[in-house]
DNA sequence: TCATTGTGCAACGGTGGCGTAGCGAAGCTA
DNA sequence: TAGCTTCGCTACGCCACCGTTGCACAATGA
């Protein structure tokens, strides 16, 4: 795997960039980059990325060969090398275009957000291709430099709403400052990604805002009616 | 891939089994179950295994060849498909040699044994070789029915002894009695497989404290002398 | 000691994927 | 219509791995 690839855009464009638009994404480096794109090679690029995914989610990263997409989009094996340079840049390119970011609605209130979020996201984990291809991500990236980059940047975008979310919660007094705004977004994750990618337990929304209320339970700066029962929070005195 | 492999233990026996024991286990079930196995053959297993764990953490599964197993163990390709029928056999034995169950010290405070077990698993997903063949697993667990069988199997029992630990809580009224140990065990550990494995954050001994001590806040049923020290995060609020 | 069993070695046919080259046909732009 | 670009197709050479076979040698254990 080579250490710079050209045709992929390079971290600092990736992070400027609002969302991943494979689409428009010059691959080739020694074409004109401006021109308009002839439409021959939109509908080639767009059946082969599609495929790529496809075979990705269905048959995983080593299985999908360029034969394969080739196959499986229509689009001649050669005609795939006159778009990329090798099978590792075409798998790269389809993952980028999986991989996208999510917008938090911001209300007054920081749990319904969160709670929000979280129920958004136990949706999306289920029946989006972003989480049907992450397996191949978590484990390429554990022993691959470039995916490992890719992921962390993905996902890092990924929470930067939510962590913002609990900053500004943060900066309003809605709960205490001792929080890590980093850690706190992984503990309002991190179960779910755990249930669906590690322990395959099921998923439900209800889910959310059960853990939701757990977590803003040891955070709340008074007794507040989040939790309206009695509970006394766990306030030691010693 | 066979729906039934012979040369594996059945989901009944697994589940019966303290621990996986892959030396012990005869993989050839037409040899003789309980006579002592010739030390040429243990050799030759041992030998192949650990080759074939080392290609899979650092080389990955697609790439983990029966000859590059070969050559890195110093046992001859023929040996090995003498002891196992194919490839998948192969890492399936490895992968099972690997994947282990963590003991669970239990004392009379419910926080302190889940700050002991939450370091303790820190400690492991940084180090251990399970940990670094876990990614694998996730990923094909995606795919392959078999596997996905392994893996939730391998991870039950991984979090029964938290989760047994919970429940006893609740039966002494440590805690209270509406909480879901199953999905309070996904909280609890959640978020450390989280960071280890999809956004590969730092993690660090301190954040167990921190992340038991949110979850309980929500969950003592009166103010506890359970939490003893001023680094308790969730004490003294407003 | 001696039959049994496991091992290493060399070689084999087969498969499937890689990435390339040349060609004629078809589509695009102007 | 004319010229350029992209396309699909066929056919390569190459290589790595699969899983098997036959045979000679070495270790085992009764």
């Amino acid at each position: 795997m080579a250490p710079a690839e050209p045709w992929l855009p390079s971290d600092r464009e990736i992070s400027d960039r609002e969302s991943i638009d494979w689409e428009a994404t010059d691959p080739d480096p020694s074409g004109p980059r401006c021109a308009r794109e002839d439409p021959r090679v939109t509908r080639s690029k767009q059946a082969v990325i599609a495929a790529t995914v496809e075979l990705l989610r269905t048959n995983g990263w080593a299985a999908t060969t360029i034969e394969g997409v080739a196959a499986a989009s229509g689009v001649a094996k050669t005609t795939i090398y006159r778009h990329w340079p090798d099978r590792d840049a075409l798998i790269f390119a389809a993952i980028e275009g999986v991989m996208e970011k999510p917008a938090l609605v911001v209300t007054p209130s920081l749990r319904d957000d969160l709670v929000t979020a979280l129920a958004h996201l136990i949706e999306v984990l289920q029946v989006d291709v972003w989480a049907s291809v992450l397996p191949l991500m978590i484990d390429a990236a554990e022993r691959d430099d470039h995916v490992r980059a890719l992921s962390i940047e993905f996902t890092t975008r990924r929470r930067a709403a939510l962590e913002d979310r609990v900053r500004r919660a943060v900066s309003l007094g809605e709960i205490r400052d001792d929080v890590d705004p980093e850690f706190f977004a992984s503990e309002l994750v991190g179960p779910l990604f755990y249930r669906r990618f590690v322990s395959r337990q099921a998923l439900t929304v209800d889910m959310a805002a059960i853990h939701v209320d757990r977590l803003l339970a040891g955070l709340l700066p008074r007794p507040s009616a989040a939790q309206d029962e009695d509970v006394a929070p766990a306030s030691a005195p010693a």
